[in-house]
DNA sequence: CAGCATACACTTTTT
DNA sequence: GTGTATGCTG
């Protein structure tokens, strides 16, 4: 038997004369489209890269290239592969072909995330890689769990070591396609040269976990690609069509998996945005889109230029700033718009004054200020760069009572009750998986703790038998004692009674073996009560007191209530038996002790968690059984929750890509928080050019009004710093940049200024927020600009402000680092000798005269 | 073994 | 400043 969507299937005979001519037909849909995306979905045939900028219709160009593909019987549903990155990505586009296409069309089996189509392809050859087709799929944190266990048993201290290191080392290997032995000599010294050896070691266990990680489900299909010619030419055969989404985005294995699938038919679309690629820390590759042409000699590139989201200003805001990017493949984004508002640019004294104008700024657009039409919380969202910038915005709103979202933070599926629930799932479902039984032995607490898990772990170590065997051993051979025994046994008879109803699910024999026992049960009571009666009976027993007869009905009482309680359990057995695996999950939660132990937690937290719990249960309903369940959500894990409301969104830059909104508010453009230090530090100017598209994705998220904003003092980790306006503020051509005057620098007091007279707040405002080069370059823009690059005229401006001030011998104040002196000048840094902190080396932009510290110090 | 105290580290996060 | 992870004591 062959499924529809099965490579293995008889190959479908090619595009037939009668099916080309099906192109005849009427394509209503092609006159929606503009001339550029017209072409990319007409284009069939042979590799396209379709550079499509933000807001120009690409999801409608791609959407409607399948429609295309299927209308003009191109080919079948199910020879298009069609790769996203997001399942949420995945289901619009489902969503968005059948809308095109006038009526649902039959599912296209093919289209998904590449780690969903990796694992349906990896389902398929599970045995070429050493696994079997039913390999558990293990998240970030199970991985680390593993990894910690390998360094622990290496005798590395995992302190100095940490397995979250080593992931993230060993994911950048996955990455890029390298198993073990093609990890590079170069790369080979990663953590404490053991790098490779663990690499190794964690493989072999992940194989014998039968377990795979997200990395994997990536890395074993192209091995097996690679390796096997004879499987990868029935896919290349089969995905005629190829279309991905997002394509700046695939890593190094995306692309080989990529290359490979299309090497034969070369009918390939790619869609991305090379200036929309900020995933690199992830192991994007902006080179792969960049390489296109050259990997596909002859492809057609059509850029998407028109935007039909943001007004001109805006337009160009971002463009000035992406034009500070080398490297592109260049796109300039028009608008046949030509209204709209300049992007609008503030500077504040510290984090929580930007928040507070933030706040009331979103309230008085909700108003209606200045002739604008009241504009509604959802079409407002603050973007910010790191999530701990959200903190400011979520007290000020909180305490101004205004209704805001946070889009990110912990998933459902990453939340401490939800993995445990899958934990206990997951055992009953397979009881050989050791890290789901690691995670819950001591959860809720049965006083197995470290010891127990030990001699658990010990026991019978030489032998391959999983931890619940194990455990089940030292239960019989009582090598535990007390409480822990106790437990033990009864958490080992519980996994089995659940497996064993997993198992059985749906079996005849089982199900009647069950009723069988309750037809005893309820013979049984049925002779207990017989029994009762005949004790009523005055003429029954009479050598008995009453006293007695009443102690004997008494027991026979309580019989008959065991009876039926075993009756009722056993009924759930059938009903479970049946298929009923809602009934199960709650049964295991219920037995296990998982719901008491939250009931009976009196953290503000615990209500919440039960609720979580519930929804977990709830999601089950969506799914034939525990098992299908459970191999869906290692995958699907994205927010459902969408609460409804008018309410503000606030998220990372990261987590807005692809969305717009009215109303953009871009917070905190400081060097160093945006773009970020790290970032720079870790990746230099590739680091800083992917900081600078983060800027355009934001910008660009913006439809009607983009606010950008700083502040010239904020606290990070507790410490107060004080920050230079971001170097892309530079980049913003003022032309289309409105600056506006924050509040209180004309006799507003500038907060709790203890004791500080206004008008020295005024003058702390003006040394720090607007001295600053950025700030300068704002107010006095003009000539300079227009004859210097934008790096040129900072580093002019920094040559002003910094390095000419100082020299040798003079006493200057840090931050952070107190008083000192300079000893020398090295380029842009300063080496000084702090009283009390010693020696140090220090950006001169931090630094200031020693008689001018005061005015560092907001309070 | 469990609760509490101290230490520490800390971007972004599609699967 | 805050949450997590480990170490010590009852």
């Amino acid at each position: 038997m062959t499924l529809p969507d099965d490579p293995n299937a008889p190959a479908p005979s090619g595009p037939s004369l009668s099916a080309r001519a099906m192109a005849a037909r009427p394509a209503p849909y092609l006159d929606d489209l503009n001339p550029a995306q017209r072409e990319a979905v007409e284009a069939l045939d042979g590799p396209v890269l379709m550079l499509a900028g933000a807001g120009t219709g690409k999801t409608k160009a791609l959407t409607t290239r399948i429609a295309h593909l299927l209308h003009t019987g191109t080919c079948r549903t199910n020879e298009i592969l069609a790769v996203t990155f997001t399942n949420k990505a995945a289901r619009e586009m489902k969503e968005r072909v059948a809308r095109n296409l006038g009526q649902s069309v039959e599912g296209m089996p093919w289209l998904g995330t590449f780690h969903a189509i990796c694992v349906k392809l990896l389902r398929r050859h599970a045995e070429l890689v050493g696994l079997k087709s039913n390999f558990t799929i293990l998240d970030t944190d199970d991985q680390i769990r593993l990894l910690k266990q390998l360094i622990i048993a290496e005798n590395i201290d995992d302190k100095r070591w940490p397995a979250r290191m080593l992931a993230g080392i060993i994911d950048n290997w996955k990455n890029r396609a390298w198993t073990p032995d093609k990890v590079p000599a170069a790369e080979a010294g990663a953590f404490n040269n053991r790098g490779t050896e663990l690499y190794e070691a964690y493989q072999r266990r992940l194989r014998e976990l039968n377990a795979v990680d997200f990395g994997d489900l990536l890395l074993h299909v192209v091995h097996i690609f690679q390796t096997r010619p004879d499987v990868l030419e029935q896919y290349q055969n089969w995905f005629r069509y190829i279309l991905v989404d997002e394509y700046q985005d695939t890593n190094v294995a995306q692309y080989l998996w990529l290359r490979l699938l299309a090497a034969k038919h070369k009918n390939i679309c790619c869609v991305g945005d090379d200036d929309q690629s900020i995933y690199g820390w992830r192991g994007a590759e902006v080179g792969n889109i960049l390489r296109f042409e050259k990997d596909f000699p002859g492809a057609k590139v059509i850029r998407l230029e028109q935007n039909y989201r943001s007004t001109p200003h805006i337009l160009a805001a971002a463009a000035g700033v992406i034009r500070g990017n080398q490297d592109r493949l260049g796109k300039e984004l028009w608008t046949e718009a030509t209204e709209g508002e300049k992007v609008r640019l503030i500077g504040h004294w510290d984090g929580e004054e930007e928040a507070r104008w933030v706040g009331d700024e979103i309230e008085a657009m909700a108003q209606g200020t200045r002739g604008m039409a009241p504009m509604g919380l959802d079409s407002m969202a603050i973007l910010v760069r790191a999530s701990h910038q959200m903190r400011a915005f979520e007290d000020r709103f909180l305490t101004i009572g205004l209704p805001y979202r946070v889009i990110g933070g912990p998933r459902f599926y990453e939340r401490m009750e939800i993995r445990d629930a899958m934990a206990y799932f997951r055992l009953a479902v397979s009881p050989e998986d050791d890290l789901a039984f690691e995670r819950i032995v001591n959860t809720p607490r049965r006083g197995l703790g470290d010891k127990a898990v030990q001699t658990i772990r010990k026991k019978d170590s030489e032998s391959a038998v999983s931890m619940v065997e194990r455990a089940r051993r030292c239960c019989e051979e009582k090598l535990l004692s007390g409480r822990g025994l106790k437990e033990l046994t009864r958490l080992v008879n519980a996994i089995d009674l659940w497996h064993y109803l997993v198992r059985n699910a749906g079996e005849k024999i089982e199900v009647s073996k069950q009723q069988a026992a309750i037809l005893e049960l309820e013979t049984e009571v049925e002779q207990l009560s017989t029994e009762v009666d005949l004790f009523t009976a005055p003429d029954y027993a009479e050598e008995l007191t009453e006293k007695e007869r009443e102690s004997e009905i008494l027991k026979l009482q309580v019989q008959i209530e065991q009876c039926q309680s075993r009756i009722e359990l056993l009924q759930r057995f059938v009903s479970i038996l049946n298929g009923d695996h809602i009934l199960l999950a709650e049964m295991i939660l219920d037995e296990s002790g998982y719901t008491g132990f939250w009931q009976n937690d009196k953290t503000p937290e615990a209500p919440g968690r039960l609720e979580n719990l519930k929804e977990l249960v709830k999601a089950l309903e969506q799914f034939e059984n525990l098992q299908g369940f459970l191999e869906h959500v290692s995958l699907i894990m994205d927010n459902q929750t969408e609460e409804a409301g008018e309410k503000v969104t606030i998220m990372t830059l990261h987590a807005a890509k692809g969305l717009e909104y009215p109303a953009v508010f871009l917070p905190g453009w400081e060097d160093g928080l945006f773009p970020s230090q790290r970032s720079m530090d870790e990746s230099g100017l590739k680091g800083l050019e992917e900081e600078r598209r983060l800027a355009y994705v934001g910008i660009t998220r913006a439809e009607e009004l983009c606010t950008i904003s700083f502040a010239a003092n904020r606290r990070v980790y507790g410490q107060w710093q004080s920050q230079l306006p971001s170097r892309f503020i530079d980049e913003l051509p003022e032309e289309h940049v409105e600056v506006l005057t924050p509040p209180g620098l004309y006799g507003g007091g500038y907060g709790a200024a203890g004791g500080m007279s206004s008008r020295l707040e005024e003058r702390a405002a003006r040394a720090d927020a607007y001295n600053s080069p950025g700030w300068r370059r704002m107010q006095s823009h003009g000539a300079a600009r227009q004859t210097q690059s934008p790096s040129e005229a900072r580093n002019l401006v920094i040559d002003a402000t910094a390095i000419s001030t100082f020299t040798k011998g003079d006493r200057v104040f840090h931050q952070k680092f107190g008083y000192g002196t300079v000893m020398g000048i090295e380029g842009d840094k300063l080496d000084i000798e702090f009283d009390k902190a010693g020696a140090k080396k220090v950006v001169a932009r931090f630094i200031k005269p020693a008689d001018r510290a005061d005015d560092d110090v907001p309070f």
